[in-house]
This record gives C-alpha cells, sequence and structure tokens, in this order.
DNA sequence: TTATTACTGTAAAATATTTTTACATTTTTT
DNA sequence: AAAAAATGTAAAAATATTTTACAGTAATAA
C-alpha cells in the first residue's frame, strides 16, 4: 500500500491530479491548503508529498512552500517530498533541494514525467541497505578519508585496528 | 593541510581566488581547464574542488561542466565539489546538485559568501560519525520505515529481532 | 643516512555480541 | 472470536571484537 499527500491551493489541479496518481499510488489524499498537513501525517501513512511552493496568489515568494517543507522534513525527515514549483521558480527550487526536497517538478507540468519522477523516488525509497552494506561503505570511506592508513581509520570509526584489518582481508 | 583545486577558463578569476581562498585553505591548486584534473587527483591529495561550469565561450549550457563533475565524482565520490555558475544558469546548478555537487557559487561571487560556504562544507567533512552512530541511525531509519514493528524492521536490516530488540531497549 | 617513530601483518586469549531456539504473552489482523 | 504475527524474556551456541603482543616494513625526522 503506498500513499501520496498532495497540497495544491488549486482545486482543478488536485483534481485532476487525484486520478493521474492512481498510475503509482494506491491512494492519493490531497489537501488545500499546507496547514493541516502535520496532522494528516501524524493519522496515516503517508509515503510520498507533493508540495506546491506558491499559496496565496500574489506572495509568489515561495518562502511559505520552504516553511512548510521545513516542518514536514522536521518531523519525518524520510518521506520523500517532491517539490512543485512555478516554471523560472528555479531559484526556490534549490533552496527546496538543499533542504531536503527529493525533487522538483515545475508547472505547467508534464504528466509523463511527473509519474516518471515519483516512481524512480518511490523505487529508491523501497530499497533499503542492509546494517552490513551500511558499515561496510562507511568503513571504506574512513578509510579513503585516512588515505589508506587503517590505523587512523579505525580511530575514526571508533572500533580497533584489528577489526578494521580483518573486515578488509575478507573482501 | 588543507588544499583545494579550482578550475576555471579565465586567468584573472584563478589569480584572484589562488589569493582569496588562502584564508581558508593552506593550498590553492589552479587549472585552467578540467582535462587534467584526474590526473591532478591523482597525484596529489585534493580536499575540495572549485570547478566553472561554463568552458568554451559561446557553449554555455553548462553541460561540459556536468561532464566534468561526473567524471570526478565517479573516482572520487567523497571529494566535495562546488560548482561556479554565470548567473541565471541554476537549472545547470541544480542538475548539478542532484548529481553530488556540494554547493554552487554564482557569478560573479561575493567572496565572504563563498568563503563562508567552502567553510560550511570543510567542516562538515572534518567530522566523520562512527561506525556505532552510523549504524544506529540506520537501525532507526529501518525500524521507522517498518513503522515500529522491529521484527520486519531486523529482517530489512538483514539482522537478527534479537540483535534490533537489544540495542533498542539500550537507548 | 641513521635513528626514530608509526603502521602492518599475524596471532591468540579474554570479552562481548549475535544468532538461534524456545515459549508465554500481548497485539494486530482476518 | 479465532488465527496470525509481534513482543518480551531467556539462555546456550556460534561469532565477532577487543586487547595484548611482537616481528617486519614503511615513513619521517635528525
Amino acid at each position: 500500500m503506498s500513499t501520496i499527500l498532495v497540497i495544491d491551493d488549486k482545486k482543478e489541479i488536485l483534481t485532476s491530479l487525484e486520478y493521474l496518481l492512481t498510475e503509482v499510488f494506491d491512494k492519493v489524499v490531497t489537501l488545500e491548503s499546507p496547514e493541516t498537513a502535520l496532522q494528516v501525517l501524524m493519522q496515516q501513512e503517508i509515503n510520498m508529498i507533493l508540495l506546491d511552493m506558491n499559496f496565496h496568489l500574489g506572495v509568489n515568494t515561495g518562502s511559505e512552500g520552504l516553511f512548510w517543507l521545513e516542518q514536514i522534513k522536521k518531523v519525518h525527515p524520510d518521506i520523500p517530498v517532491v517539490l512543485f514549483t512555478a516554471y523560472g521558480d528555479i531559484d526556490i527550487a534549490v533552496r527546496g533541494l538543499k533542504m531536503g526536497a527529493a525533487d522538483f517538478v515545475t508547472k505547467p507540468w508534464d504528466n509523463d514525467i511527473l509519474l516518471d519522477k515519483l516512481r524512480a523516488i518511490m523505487e529508491k525509497e523501497r530499497k533499503m541497505k542492509t546494517l552490513e552494506e551500511v558499515t561496510e561503505e562507511h568503513m571504506q570511506k574512513a578509510i579513503d578519508k585516512c588515505h589508506g592508513n587503517l590505523t587512523s581509520a579505525a580511530e575514526l570509526l571508533g572500533i580497533s585496528r584489528q577489526t578494521l584489518y580483518n573486515k578488509m582481508k575478507k573482501k
């Protein structure tokens, strides 16, 4: 079961997305305003969020959208949030990406591109590395940072040189 | 000892940065073209890269810059690369960020902003989490993904339920 | 260049952790 | 209400990690 939450202040957009997104999601939840988004996230399992950045016609800085992105990420850092920005609003999109947004789509949007992006994110999300893979990668990173010096890499990692040495020998 | 590699095709820019960046780095290496960048990376330890995105005056798509970013990241995924883009070229910057760039700075640049960004990245780079912290975080992520179900989280992580259960009890 | 210091490769005993197995109890799903 | 799944607990067996040790090698400083 996968659910997407769509937040946009235009009803027409919500209704057209509601239909389109069933291509990828089992359930589509819509909201006309981000105010109650945090509540919705508490009440039901949401796997992805599509967040419009421009509420309040006239106030088009997108900063309100960034504010809500921040609120959402604070409570649910792992739910991917896709930003819905007006074309040309790329500056906001960049700031959003740096705040942890998964991707962004410009309005007016292309259905296929939108669906592809959402599918790609879901696919990435589905995978979860094993603990072994994660530790392996992190050890390798430490070794790289220490230019191959196992002694100092082990110290960085907070484990004994012996352990690091043995693990590296295996592979 | 920290070294930054600056790649830009304008000599004036290289010389002015060469001086400025000593504020943050012990050594500043400059290159007028990215062609030899990979060689330089093999020969000496580079801790950060400042990469201009617009070579070949007239060809301003930035795609050449993205190409080199990709090449660099392929060999050295952990060296932070800061993109230097012309103002308005934000689209390229976004694609760069998604390809793993650490940040980007628009030209003409503000010295203080540039230095602050580089300092922030160095600071972030300096820290390295211990293996325990990394595993802890990853376990927590798995548990979140499974909505608290330890049994399935353990399965996702590739460890026994018992181990996950005990670790969670500790904290 | 030599002396010094630091890192590797190897080993083995002491500790600690993880897995496995098991079962009564609670929670969730059908 | 019954069935299925997850928790909380435990304890022995299997593994993994730390600690300690030392000879050989590489890097660094005098």
